[in-house]
DNA sequence: GAGCTCTGTTCCGTCAGGCGGAATTTCGTT
DNA sequence: AACGAAATTCCGCCTGACGGAACAGAGCTC
């Protein structure tokens, strides 16, 4: 365990966290490093040039990191193949849809379209949420072994009522879809999206405010997120 | 220089580069470091969880740099404002619009909103390109002072014409936008967006199958992009 | 503008821990 | 079972990371 490399990426996560440049003594503090130690390993990841340092002296993250990590993205199969599925999506909803991926007990926004009329609440591609909260990670869980013990070990803080859930997941998996309204206002409905019969690990939603949702549009987006979802399946299953 | 820092990243980039999964010796190798060595920083690296090891032994990175570098990008100003303008271009427009940022002498894609009937060519976000092989970076690189330098700088590889260069650079900035084609059967149009008057450092731009860039249409676009970049210049420049 | 304070930067003696060549284990192949 | 190639572990050497403290410099107060 390379003690200074794990301090760099302290570091590193520490900036890209904070969105404004930090002074050292607060990057220090946030790491829990000490200030010349933050000091001369700053120094290096500012030579190699994925921290910078501002007239003033403050530092925040560079681009670099976004960029390696971008790299790795595309170079998903998963993302690669559900490209097409997401814009066809949004072509016959016109809704903000969204690809996702199982990450421990999370989901992780892997890509998305935005409808037009933007929506309130702002989910970005990156970020994490438990899974249990979200429509398409409700259709994940509800399709897998574990999908129950995932959503215990879940989000704790937000004090599940477990047996809710079970009902909710069972519910989901006769369905096929799951339900998601945890952003006031804004709902959700999502599949789950499995490679060959395994356990599925992605899924696709689509979040529009709660009253563009309902009536006849909501069958129709069941209807075409149910038909997107298998034949993805079907895509991801051959090689 | 923390010696062992720089040598985590020398990997990271490595896998993140790879798009497929490495065993040790080609990683140590890809790298130019012993095996040992490499074996211990990536043990170090999969603790950390950006890197994961499959069930072969192979190293391969994880989503956490993309995770964390989207923090840093979803944070951007530039990016927030941008939004909205590449959103009401591609309403319009109908075409891929993409923002696109000066980073040295290249152009990185910040963001992109892609046509539903897509384009032959992939520039993914996250790349980058040679500014002056770009529509939006040769906008850029005109209404700077060292414009000329950067191009000259830029791309040695592809060897420029400087003197034509230098026309083409003198012509876009009389007219407020450039244009590009270095992708064959795809046009480009771009324009440059600047911060309160100074030096250019982003640019909007709408690419497109060239067939579909010509006549009428094409003048609509110059239009709408003349404006969209006049208008997002301006709400930079307010705080 | 002198004095004060708070921060970034540099220094340096100590010694933990990174280094890498070599030995060992594991795994896949014939 | 035997072989080869790769991954992993070992271990002695010694570099270079560590952090407390000194130094420099900007900004603020009175």
């Amino acid at each position: 365990m390379d003690r200074a490399v794990s301090r760099a990426f302290l570091l590193l996560e520490a900036l890209a966290t904070a969105g404004e440049a930090l002074r050292l003594t607060d990057v220090a503090e946030k790491a829990g490093l000490q200030k010349s130690t933050a000091h001369r390993i700053l120094a290096t990841l500012v030579e190699l040039g994925y921290v910078r340092q501002d007239s003033s002296g403050r530092y925040g993250a560079t681009l670099r990191t976004w960029e390696i990590g971008a790299r790795t993205a595309s170079q998903l199969p998963i993302k690669r193949v559900a490209a097409g599925f997401l814009h066809g999506l949004h072509r016959s909803i016109g809704e903000t849809v969204s690809l996702t991926l199982l990450s421990g007990t999370d989901v992780l926004y892997l890509d998305k379209i935005t409808a037009p009329r933007p929506v309130r609440f702002r989910t970005s591609v990156g970020s994490r949420v438990p899974a249990v909260l979200t429509a398409s990670g409700k259709a994940i869980l509800s399709q897998r072994a574990d999908g129950l013990d995932l959503a215990r070990r879940s989000a704790p803080q937000h004090e599940l009522d477990i047996t809710a859930v079970d009902a909710e997941l069972n519910e989901a998996r006769r369905r096929g879809y799951a339900l998601s309204g945890y952003s006031p206002g804004v709902s959700s409905i999502g599949v789950a999206v499995a490679a060959g019969g395994a356990a599925p690990e992605a899924g696709l939603s689509v979040s529009a405010p709660s009253e563009r949702l309902a009536g006849e549009i909501r069958e129709h987006v069941i209807e075409a997120l149910l038909e997107a979802g298998a034949r993805m399946s079907e895509a991801l299953a051959r090689p």
